[in-house]
This record gives structure tokens, C-alpha cells and sequence, in this order.
DNA sequence: GTGAAAGCGCTAACAA
DNA sequence: TTGTTAGCGCTTTCAC
């Protein structure tokens, strides 16, 4: 049933139907009388305006296009979720784009959300390349977790650095001295962040000799190999912070492998809490991302550029979760 | 840029570039000389059509609604990445809903849905209600995982029948006679057939009186509450089969604290396989669901409802994924 | 207080 | 081979 219909049934003009069902009975100062029979009659129909031509008429779609690169990972799969309860509390919709990693279907995803007239858009970047990013016309953007230096796109992310920090001067109170880091995704923020940060707080400790990044993306293989590497060395490290969930996974499965306990002959760290960490053999110590606070901050972020405001990009703290993946290194002389 | 823009500026009709630019120059044979103006002008000025006025015009919005209780929970995410690709891959794109297993939300969800008209619907229901699932005008709309029994929607599953079988079975071979289940969500079809599955093969074996079924949800905390109630019961089980990853985290955590080996004390098996399950101590033996068959299978299946066919209902068959936490019984006299 | 009519940007029936 | 025009369903300016 269209607004027409509802107007003819109704003897009205659709201007008068179309005001009362938007509420601007009082300022248009519609009769009380019309306006409730007008409801009624709505209801009796359950009438709901085409939306479609509603967003032709406003120029406007209420809706947010949200492109991450994974949504099966469990990290953007909680922050795909905070995202769409945030933005439907508002009233706006999400376009989910998954963009498995590959910079063309980032661009292809843009450009879609682009020609169905999105209000904005939440990108958890690939990072590799960033130019297509700014499109024309230009719409709100908020980055989530990777971001730019070289471009002024709103972001909302974890303090990485911070967290590298906190993980890394927690090993070195244990006692550990040769630490090792296994890095995800070269030449993205966050890894940066997580890189520097560990390397700072060896250096600040005088560790500088133990320094020792190896790696090169996020995902399981890279944590196996790179393990697998770091156990042929001559002098194995004590210790390993690992730069992200996945890695995580590959670096258990190698060391279980080698037959080494944890966290008895190494001791880890890794970035990015899950929930079946707790589970794991043994439980791992992690640094948590607040992802449901990055969902809302971003969402907010999203909202004030919407409104025309400079929101200032977030740098959200991580929290520690110590488990038992970390053992004092005196325990092994 | 709009297309009457681009029109005037190339001294056409907005007819003429619409049909190069929707490629049907052959049909109402448009010189190629015209055509390639079109095309290279289009190019210049980056010209995509504004897909708000398209569907308005088409009454068909490329846009495919899909509803899920949960898409933080790994199932449910790694549906989501199926289906977005599928989708994208023919033409549509998805608008996400996710119902935070609240009935009402999906009830809401779908009013939305239809007000953006989308062509089609893709639902994993939360299933206590359904009727709501019914709309009017009727579009097309799969169900997944969930279906409903008194209803001839579509839908696309998991045999949780055979799944619950090939387990159980499993069990009883390697002479676990006292097997608990530990259920989830009651009332819902999947686990009715994964209940039905366990206790007919329970039945068949002769073992009815070791049939107990047991919880009420698909939670962590149910896992947990059901296996402390398990482990106080005089003859305690000698095998558990959980009948859905969460639940076996739980049941995991609750077997943690009593100090349980598993299998050497408890054996266990899970319903829903997860890439994790490899690195739990001792890695899970598990019933598999095919996650991107289920997901392929719903957006085919759309397709053809939305061709006006009428494709038949699947049954996908689950995968046994054999670990280690399963031991024979005569290791435990 | 209410209504007529224009127009958002596109496609397609009909005309030429 | 190309153009004119109506209309998808809604909101809003302007008029009464």
C-alpha cells in the first residue's frame, strides 16, 4: 500500500497523510481529528512508507556501509556487531562489505556503497594502499584499528603502542630477557604501533642485544613458521609476544609441536584477547582490545561528522588479561 | 553527476546514454559511434548511476536482508562471509541485522527489511516465534540452521540428525556406555534432531537407561551448570556430547576446575567444529557443520525462489573431525 | 488547516 | 537510430 492509496481511502491529500506519519501534525497545525484518523487508518493497513523512495525524495538512505576485511576473524565479527546495534539504535542500517583481505574488493566495495548513496562509512582498512579511500563526492569516514598518517580520515583504534608496552615490560619484570616478537601486517598503524612499543621498552631496558622482530602478516601460517624459525636459533628465546590472535594460534601449534611446554620452557603474550583463550593449554595472557567501546567510538565519531563537527580521533586503552602463558624466567636458569 | 547532466552535456537523451550505459545499445541498435561517445564521456566524469532512483524505478533494490541471532558467535560470523561473498558475486549486497537472539529485534529487523524493500531475505531464525517471519506482500526468504516444521519456508541445515548419530556412535564404540548430552535452545529443530539423534542411537544400542539430556540454551553458562550437575550425579558419566561450541567451552571450563582429564577421565564430544578446537588441551573431537556449503546452498537456494522456482530443502551432511578427546573406555576399568 | 504540484534520478513505453 | 514523456512513491514549497 502506498502513501497515495492511503490518501484516497482517507479523502485527503497525500501532503496532509505524509505529515501526520512524519509528525509535523503540531507544525503544520493539522486537527487533532484528522490526524488520529489518519493514524488509524495506517495502522488498519500497517502502512510503512517505501523507503526507497523516501531516501530518492530526502537524499538521504540512512544507512552506513561497513567494510572490514574479515568477518569471520572474531576480532571485526565483535565489532561488526557493536557497530549495527550502535548504528540501529540510531535509526540507520548497515551494508556489510567483507573484503577478504584484497585491496580490489575494498575498492569495489567503496564504490558500491558509494553509488547506493550510503550517509557514511566505517572502514576497517586492508592498509596497503589508502588512496582510494577519499572518494568523490566526499562522505563521513571513520577508520577502525588501521589508519594513515599521510591522510586526515577520522579514526577511532587501539593505543597499539601503549599495549606493546604494557606486554613487554610485563615479560621483563618476569625476568625474561630474550624476547621475541612476531609482527603482523608490514607498514600498517598498528602493527607499527605494537612494534615500536616493544622495541622502546627493550631499549629503555637496556635489551637492545635481544631485539628481534620476525614475521610479516596476520595469520596463522606466519605464527607457525615464524615460531618455527625462532626455535632453530642458537640461543632460543624465553619468551614471545605475538602481535595478534591468529598468530597467536600458529605460534601454540608449533611450539606444541616441538613438544615445548608453555608456559615452562616459553612464555607468551599475545595481542588480541578471545574468548577461548581461557581454554587454551595453557590459558594465554593477552593485551585486550576494547572492541566494543571501539564500535561505539567509532559509531559516535561517525555521528558527530554526520552533524558536521571535527571529532578528534581515539586512541582507546588496551586492558591486560593475565593468565598463565608467562612464567618467571628464574624458574629456568 | 546525474544522468540528464551527463545527457546534456553529451546533446543527447537521457534515453539514449541510459541505454549504452545499461547495455542495450545492441537491442534498440545505437550506432557504435554514439555509443563509444557515451561510454568515454561517462568515464571521464565517473559517472554511476544514483541506485536510489534505479530501484525506485525498477521496484527491485539488488539488496538481500540477512537476519542472524548472534555474529560475534564464530557460526554465525563465518555464515555471514560466506554469504556476503556469494551474493556480491551475483550482483546483490547485504544489509545486516543482527538480533541478539531477542525475538522482538528479529521481529523489528524484518519490518525494517521490508520497508527497503529488500528482493530477498536470508534468516537463521532464533526460532521460539515464527510466525512474524511470514510478511506481507510475501518476498522470498530462506531459512537457515532453524527451520520450523508447520511452516513451508525454505531453508538450508545441517543433518543434526546423522550428526548426533555418527557422535554418538563414535561413542559407544570405543565403549562409553553412560553418555550425558548436554542440549541447547529446546524446542528449536536443530536441537530436536541432535537430541533425537543422540537418543536413537542410544536406543539402538541398547543403552536407554543411560539416556540423560540435559540444559536449556546454547551458552557458555549452560555448559558449564549442566556438567557441574553432571559431575555430582552418583554414576558420573564416562563421556559428555555437547551439542554446541559454546556449550563446550563451558563444559571445558567446568571439567578445568574439577580437575577432570579429558579423556582420560571424561570423554567429550562437540557439536560445531572450530578452527580453536585444535588448540585446546586436549584438541576437541568434533561434529563439523559445512559452513560455506550451508552458506552457498541459502544463496542458491534464494536464487531460485527469486527465479520463481521451487528448489527442494537441504539437508547438508556434517563432517566428523576426530582429535583427541575421546579415549576408550577400558582405559578406565 | 489543507491541498496542488513539482521534483528527487532513473527507465521504458510509445513516438518519430 | 534517437527522443519525448510518464511515472516509480515520497516530501515540501507555495498557494489558498
Amino acid at each position: 500500500m502506498t502513501l497515495k492509496e492511503l490518501a484516497e481511502e482517507l479523502n485527503m491529500s497525500t501532503t496532509t497523510v505524509s505529515r501526520v506519519l512524519t509528525g509535523q501534525e503540531k507544525k503544520y497545525r493539522i486537527s487533532d481529528k484528522t490526524a488520529d484518523k489518519v493514524r488509524a487508518m495506517a495502522k488498519v493497513h500497517q502502512f510503512a512508507p517505501n523507503q526507497i523512495a523516501r531516501n530518492l525524495r530526502l537524499q538521504k538512505t540512512n544507512t552506513i556501509g561497513l567494510i572490514i576485511p574479515d568477518i569471520s576473524n572474531p576480532f571485526f565479527a565483535n565489532l561488526a556487531r557493536t557497530v549495527e546495534v550502535e548504528l540501529r539504535k540510531r535509526g540507520k542500517m548497515v551494508l556489510l562489505c567483507d573484503t577478504k583481505d584484497e585491496t580490489e574488493l575494498e575498492r569495489e566495495s567503496l564504490s558500491l556503497l558509494m553509488g547506493r548513496k550510503v550517509d557514511g562509512l566505517l572502514i576497517a582498512p586492508i592498509g596497503k594502499e589508502h588512496h582510494h579511500l577519499i572518494q568523490q563526492p566526499e562522505i563521513p569516514i571513520v577508520l577502525i584499528d588501521r589508519y594513515f598518517e599521510d591522510q586526515d580520515l577520522s579514526f577511532v583504534t587501539t593505543d597499539n603502542f601503549l599495549g606493546a608496552c604494557i606486554a613487554t615490560d610485563f615479560l621483563i619484570e618476569k625476568g625474561h630477557r630474550n624476547i621475541a616478537c612476531i609482527q603482523g601486517l608490514l607498514k600498517t598503524t598498528p602493527n607499527e604501533g605494537r612494534v615500536s612499543g616493544y622495541k622502546k621498552t627493550m631499549l629503555d631496558n637496556g635489551l637492545s642485544d635481544y631485539i628481534k622482530v620476525i614475521g610479516e602478516d596476520y595469520s596463522i601460517a606466519n605464527g607457525y613458521e615464524s615460531t618455527k624459525t625462532l626455535l632453530s636459533l642458537p640461543e632460543v628465546p624465553t619468551a614471545i609476544f605475538s602481535l595478534n590472535n591468529q598468530i597467536s594460534m600458529g605460534v601454540m601449534k608449533a611450539l606444541k609441536e616441538h613438544r615445548l611446554e608453555v608456559p615452562g620452557e616459553v612464555s607468551l603474550i599475545s595481542f588480541d584477547d578471545q574468548p577461548y583463550f581461557d581454554l587454551l593449554s595453557p590459558p594465554l595472557t593477552a593485551i585486550k582490545q576494547p572492541m566494543s567501546e571501539i564500535g561505539r567510538a567509532a559509531v559516535a565519531t561517525l555521528f558527530e561528522l554526520l552533524e558536521g563537527n571535527h571529532p578528534p580521533n581515539q586512541m582507546l586503552k588496551p586492558l591486560f588479561v593475565e593468565r598463565s602463558s608467562v612464567a618467571p624466567i628464574y624458574q629456568k636458569p
